[in-house]
DNA sequence: TGAACGGGTTACCAGCCGGTAACCTTCTTG
DNA sequence: CAAGAAGGTTACCGGCTGGTAACCCGTTCA
């Protein structure tokens, strides 16, 4: 079974809008291009989401290869989460796509 | 009331990437890279979408300000779509997010 | 001893988004 | 004269996404 290019579902650009689509995750990764983040820590840096949707997506940030969740075991357990080398990648990419949006979108904001 | 960067809502990226959000977009844009296009022939281009989605989608990229419809009256009254300035200049960044998801995901096609 | 913290999990719900199918108007073509 | 094309519109519907609120377990601190 042959696909074309004109198959929406292997339509490059959007199978990778599909991995950043995601009220949180541009501010995750925001966050994440700083260095790695405790969970705690980044639910106290974004503030109005639950605790529950950050964890769903940190969790398909995770399983789309973007980002790493690390458990350091001793006590506390803490857990943290970085970007992987195909997420950091992304990181030029998005910055372009900031740019854009703060030269032609009123009322917006540089959140890095 | 001052809002900070942490608001999702002025977060540039999100904001961006909520401009390209809907499952048609990227492939309408892509069409529309190629230059004006007319609705019929969207259609016809893009299998497996309604009239009416299209439509939906065409007019979210309108009020985004990324597409302009002009309608040539004189018959039949043909009706084509095309890029803002504002519209074209995502260009080069869809491209270099096409080329990220090229080499960082599986069984996904260039499309343009 | 009990309160708080870290990192979650569970139940439940509303709204939006895309999807199907039928219909419409004006004009041209066989 | 009927059918088709162009560019839509309308009614209706199911599923996914994000949201709230409460709960949980193990550990450390006052």
């Amino acid at each position: 079974m042959r696909h074309t290019y004109h198959d929406v579902e292997f339509c490059a650009t959007r199978v990778a809008l599909g991995l950043l689509a995601g009220k949180w995750k541009p501010i995750i990764l925001f966050h994440l291009f700083g260095g790695p983040r405790r969970f705690t820590e980044l639910w106290r840096g974004i503030p109005r989401v639950s605790k529950k949707v950050l964890l769903e997506q940190l969790r398909q940030l995770e399983t789309a290869g973007l980002v790493e969740r690390t458990v350091h075991n001793g006590f506390p357990p803490e857990v943290t989460y970085q970007l992987s080398a195909k997420g950091t990648e992304l990181g030029p990419i998005l910055r372009r796509l900031d740019q854009w949006a703060m030269t032609h979108i009123e009322g917006v904001v540089q959140i890095s």
